[in-house]
Parts: structure tokens; sequence; C-alpha cells
DNA sequence: ATATCCTATGTTATAAAATAACATCTGGGG
DNA sequence: CCCCAGATGTTATTTTATAACATAGGATAT
């Protein structure tokens, strides 16, 4: 693992466990490892691709071990689901106020998380008026990154 | 039904009849079938509740049949996904160029579908500030509805 | 310390959602 | 009529997620 990654690793987790001490809960072993796991992977994985590298790794735990811990990152914050593809992502803006926005490329799967500011305001315009009262959004933006791009084309010119 | 709902059905079954033929593609009875139920339902519904509805009526299709037939409305845009629940639900902006933004009461899952102009403009935007482009998007927004908001209050003062 | 409680995890079984693979049918175009 | 492509039927399986109940373990109070 390269410097920079190890420094995000470790400043997530540490941020991680003063939050969970803030809030008087408990990052176990599980939602730790868990954690670890998303923050690790460059792309957004499924629970049971997680499930396996714990198996991997020793670990043998049940379905619902990995779920509960995926909830509790989820109610957390820490991570986000992408529904369209059933995959977990570790948050990049921990720490600040924003909403679920992702750009994921359909090709390669490469996903950038957005904050969304603008957007969210848009949308609580529009709930607005259709009497609705936001609570939380999830936007999911099917794309190709400029790489896929350039591939597409060479594919099929 | 109402009067209004069944102007409106026949309306969208007449659109659907009318874009199938202009593609060359055929609007068979299951493919209607599904769409009319789509609808007619007030809220989303799932894959197998489709299936169990069919089943009532003497046709006992199988999970394939249904995908299938649900692919083929989304593909030609007659129908959308909501990821976040596992449900579909029919397009209420048929003829409109649009993107799927969806406000959903947590509660009685009453939706509504958005038009979401200025939201794509905004994805568009940081889609491009990001290299990627975008393709297609999903907005799915967790609200409550009016009324719900008001039980919401007397459940819990 | 130890009893108690609450929370987390383990375990087994099952539900729910979606697809793979292959067979069969059907409706036009030649 | 024959052929072919697309649509549906059929069976089995995969993938994703949860229910239900048992066990463990850390904190608090006595
Ligand atoms: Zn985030
Ligand atoms: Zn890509
Ligand atoms: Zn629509
Ligand atoms: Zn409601």
């Amino acid at each position: 693992m390269d410097k920079q990654s190890s420094n995000t690793l470790s400043r997530i987790m540490t941020y991680a466990e003063k939050e969970c001490q803030a809030r008087s809960l408990r990052l176990t072993p599980v939602r730790r490892r868990v954690l670890e796991m998303l923050v690790k992977h460059k792309h957004p994985v499924s629970a049971y691709q997680l499930l396996d590298e714990l198996v991997e790794e020793g670990h043998k735990p049940a379905p619902p071990t990995i779920y509960r811990a995926l909830d509790f990152l989820l109610e957390q914050g820490f991570i986000h689901r992408l529904a369209t593809q059933n995959n977990f992502v570790a948050c990049t803006h921990l720490g600040t106020l924003h909403m679920g926005v992702f750009l994921v490329c359909k090709r390669c799967k490469k996903t950038v998380e957005l904050l969304g500011d603008s957007i969210r305001e848009t949308l609580v315009d529009q709930a607005d008026q259709n009497e609705f009262s936001l609570e939380e959004a999830l936007v999911e933006v099917n794309c190709l990154c400029q790489p896929c791009q350039s591939q597409q084309e060479r594919d099929q010119p």
C-alpha cells in the first residue's frame, strides 16, 4: 500500500473511532475490519465479496454478521450503499455534511463521490413544492470515465 | 376505476403501442399486461408482486418471463426501476426527455416522478469536471409526504 | 465480586430477487 | 411452405438479504 492511501486509511479509522466514542457506540473488530476493507477497495464491493475476503483471512462469519456491520456503518454515515449495483462503498467525505451522489463508470466501475450541495438544494425545493419533506437521497449516475470512453471508441469505431 | 385514470391508462397504452410500431418492436401480450399493471398501481411494485397478480389471473409465468418484460419496458423508457426498493414503476412523463428522479414517501411509499431538468444540468456539469460522460441517472429521494408527516407527529408527539 | 442487562455476535434456516441455460413456439419474410 | 429471429416456456441455480433463536461479552449497579 502506498503512503498516501495508508494515510487516508489510518485517518479514516481514527475518525471512525473518535466518532463512535463520541456517540457511545462500539467500533467492534468486525465493524472495524469491514470498514477497513471498504476503504481499501477502489471500487464498490458486495456484501458477499466482503464475506469471502474474511473467509480467506481465516475468520468465517455468516451473512448476518456482515450485514449487521454494514448496517451499523451505514447508520453512522461511514459508508454508502449503491442500490443499483447491490454494492457498498466507503464515504470519501467523512465529517462533511453531504448527500450520497455518485458517478459510476458503467464499464470499469470506477466511482467518484460528489458532495452534491447544489443538487440537495434543488431536491429540497422540489420536494417542498410537492409537499414532501426530504429525508435522505441517493443519486447514482451511470457514466463512462475518460479511459473507458477512449476504449469504447477503439472497440467500436 | 375512475374516468381520469382510465383515460390515463388508455392514453399510455396507445402511446406505447405507437412507439413500438415506430421502432419496429412488438408490444406482446405479456409486455402489454405488465405495463398495464404498473400503470394501474399507485405505488411501485416488485417483479414478484406482478408475477403473483398474473398467477391470480390464470396466467402462470415464471420469473424470467416477468423480468424479460420489465427489461423490455425499461429499455423503451416506459417504466423505471427504483433500485433502493427493488421495485418498478410506470413512467409518468412519457414522450418527454427526462431523467428518473423520484420522491418516495418512506412511510406509505407514495411516489412522485419529477422531470429533473435542473438536476440533469448539474450532474452533466459535475460529471464533466470529473471527466465522466453522463449516460443515465437514477435519483431516489427518501421523503415523508404531507399526510405521513402529520401522522408521524401524532404517533410521536 | 457477581448479578444483571444490554448489545453484539454466532448459527441455522429461509426468504426474496435475479439470472443462466436450454427447449419450444410463433409470426413474418423469402 | 420453409426458415429464421425474436419471444416465451421451463427448470435449475445464483445472488442478495433477513428471520429467529442461541451464545457471548462488556458495562453498570449492588
Ligand atoms: Zn459520503
Ligand atoms: Zn471506466
Ligand atoms: Zn419517467
Ligand atoms: Zn406517505
